[in-house]
DNA sequence: CTGAAAGCGCTTACAG
DNA sequence: CTGAAAGCGCTTACAG
C-alpha cells in the first residue's frame, strides 16, 4: 500500500540504490536516468520513510526542546522562535514538558537514551540541569535557552540581565526618581541577581522586597510597603506579571501612575501594552533568544562547533506611559 | 558503542526474540528468564530504539500537531492540554506551525507522506483544510481542535459558541442593560456567526461593529460609535483582545466602566485579569479541548472509533468588574 | 517456553 | 555511472 524505494526501482527499472542516489541528489548519477527516476517520484507521489531514513543513517532529523511550561508566554514566543527555524531547516521538532516531577523527567530520558532525536533545546525547569548536563555529557547536543543565568556546562543563548535592569535604573533616574523600591523574583534565580546587581550600580539606594514572579507577589509587595510608610517614587518589578500586581495595588490605594510613582517591568510580555497605564518594560528578545538557539543546534549537529561562551542577546528598554 | 538488543541477547544468553518479548512482556515468557534479561537490560542501561521500533512495527508512537501560531496564548493553552496528555502516554508530539504560506504547507504534507507521525492534531490553520482534508481520506487519524465552527468530515472537539454569546446577552440583561454594541471577529469565522447567533437570540436589539479579534479594532469599534453618538449601555467583544481595546477607548473617552458601559469579553485569556477593570468574559476550556482532543487521537489509534459527533465542551462565563 | 530467519524501508561501502 | 549485498535495530510469524 505503502509507495517504496523498492516500488520507485522496480517502475524506473533501476536499483534502489540508484533511486537512493537521486533522492540524495549525490552527482554520480547519468542525467537521463536521474531525469527517469524523478518522473517515477513524482508519479506515484514517492516520499521516502522518515523512520527508514533515521535507522539506516543512525540520525532522525528531529531536534527535541524541553520546556518548563506552555502557559507563560515568554516561553511560546520562545517556541515560536524555535518551530520557525526547526522547520525552515526540514527538520522535525519533538516539545516535552516537564510539569510532573520525577516520572516525567524519566520518562524524558527515556526518549533520550531511545534516541528519539539529535539534538535538545532546553528552557530549564527546575532541578534537572544535573540530569541534562549528564546526557550533554552521554553525547547529546545540548544548547540551553537561559532566563535564570549561567551555566559554562554547555552551549548556551542568554540575555542581559544586568545591563537590562541598569538601563531601568538609568530611565528612572533621569527622570528624576530617587527612591524606588523593586520587587525581585525567586532569589535563587541567577537572573534574579544579575537584575538586582544591574540595578543597584546606577541606584544603590532602594528598597527591596522580594517577590516570586507572580501578580500577586507584585500587589502584595506594595501593599505592604505603602502600609509601613515607606517611601518610594517608583517600583522597579522584576517581572510584567509582578509589575501590574503593582499597578493595581496603587490604584486601589489612589497613587497615580506615573504621576504619583512610575513603574518598570521586565519581559515585554504581549500583556504589557494593555495594563493601565501601560508599561514600560525592559524587553527581552524571546522570540529570538528562540531562533538563535535553534540555529547553533542545527549547526552543531552540521558540524559546526558551538562557541564557548554563552551567546548575548541584548535586552531593550520599551518606554510606555507607566514611566515615561 | 550504542547497546542494543543483540547486546543485552549475548550478554543474557538468549535470543533476540526472548529479550523483545520480555520487553513487549508477553506472557510466553519463563520466569526466570524474564528475570534474567531484565537484569542485564538494567546493568547496560538499554533503551530499544525508537526509530527501529518504529520501523518494525509500522508506527511511530508519535504524534503531530499543527498549528496556525504558537503567540496566541489561546492555542499556547490548548497545546499544554495535548502535551500533557500525549506524554502521559508515552508519546511524543511533533509541532509543526504553517506561517509561512505554501512552502510550509508543503512542508508538513512532506512529514504527512513520510509517516513522521502516527495522527494529527489540528487548530486550522487559515486555508488549510482542504490539505488536512486530503490526509484523512489517505488514511491518517486526524482530530480537529477547532474554534471557528464545525466541519463534520472528521471528528473535531469543539466549545458552545452559541451558548457562551448567550450567557453574555442574559448577563447583560439580567443586570439591566438593554442597548449593547457586539464588536465582532471576522465575519468568515463559523464561531463569530455562532457567537452573533447567540447573542441575538437573547438580545436582538443591538449595533454591530465588525472587528478581527484584535486589540486595536475593539478601540476603533468604540471610538468609531462614540463619536457618532450612537447610544450604547455595553459592550460585547468577541474575543478578549479586543474587549480590551474597548476598555481603553472607553477610559479614554472619560466613561467608566462598568458604572456607564459594562463590558464583556470572550476567551477567558490570563490578560483579561489584569485589565483595568478586570474583565467579565466568557471562559473558553482551552486547555480540556487539548486534552480531549488528544484524548480522542490516542484513542483512535489504540482501535476505539471516534466519535461521529463533535465533542462539545461548554464555555463559562467568568464574572469579574467590568460587567458585575 | 524458545530461537532462526525474514522483514520493516532505507543507506552505504564495495566491486565493477 | 550502476548494482548486489550488508547493515541500521527492532518485531513477528513460523517451527520446534
Amino acid at each position: 500500500m505503502r509507495v517504496t524505494i523498492g516500488d520507485v526501482a522496480r517502475e524506473a527499472g533501476v536499483s534502489k540504490t540508484t533511486v537512493s542516489r537521486v533522492i540524495n541528489t549525490r552527482s554520480e548519477v547519468d542525467g537521463a536516468t536521474a531525469a527517469r527516476v524523478r518522473d517515477v517520484i513524482g508519479r506515484l507521489g514517492y516520499v521516502p520513510s522518515s523512520g527508514a531514513v533515521g535507522l539506516a543513517r543512525g540520525s532522525s532529523r528531529t531536534v527535541g526542546m524541553l520546556v518548563p511550561s506552555l502557559t507563560w508566554s515568554w516561553i511560546a514566543e520562545v517556541l515560536q522562535g524555535v518551530v520557525d527555524t526547526v522547520e525552515a531547516a526540514g527538520y522535525g521538532l519533538l516539545l516535552y514538558t516537564c510539569n510532573r516531577g520525577t516520572e516525567s523527567v524519566e520518562r524524558f530520558a527515556e526518549q533520550v537514551s531511545a534516541r528519539a532525536f539529535d539534538g535538545l533545546l532546553v528552557v530549564e525547569p527546575e532541578n534537572t540541569l544535573d540530569t541534562i548536563a549528564a546526557m550533554h555529557r552521554g553525547g547529546l547536543p545540548v544548547v540551553l535557552i537561559d532566563d535564570r543565568g549561567r551555566h559554562p556546562a554547555f552551549p548556551s543563548v542568554v540575555t542581559t540581565n544586568h545591563a537590562g535592569a541598569a538601563s531601568a535604573a538609568r530611565h528612572l533616574q533621569e527622570s528624576g526618581r530617587t527612591r524606588p523600591l523593586v520587587v525581585t523574583g525567586p532569589e535563587h534565580f541567577p537572573c534574579v541577581r544579575d537584575r538586582l546587581r544591574g540595578f543597584a550600580e546606577v541606584l544603590p539606594e532602594h528598597h527591596v522586597e522580594p517577590g516570586d514572579f507572580s501578580e500577586r507577589s507584585g500587589r502584595v509587595a506594595v501593599e505592604r510597603h505603602l502600609a509601613a510608610g515607606t517611601r518610594f517614587d517608583s517600583v522597579f518589578a522584576h517581572n510584567d506579571l509582578s509589575a501590574a500586581g503593582a499597578l493595581r495595588a496603587l490604584r486601589a490605594a489612589g497613587r497615580s501612575v506615573p504621576e504619583d510613582i512610575a513603574v518598570i517591568g521586565f519581559d515585554d510580555l504581549p500583556m504589557a501594552r494593555h495594563t493601565e497605564p501601560p508599561l514600560t518594560t525592559v524587553r527581552q528578545p524571546a522570540r529570538l533568544l528562540g531562533e538563535t538557539a535553534a540555529r547553533l543546534l542545527l549547526g552543531h549537529l552540521g558540524g559546526t562547533p558551538a562557541p564557548d561562551e554563552p551567546v548575548v542577546l541584548p535586552t531593550e528598554l520599551v518606554v510606555r506611559r507607566s514611566a515615561p
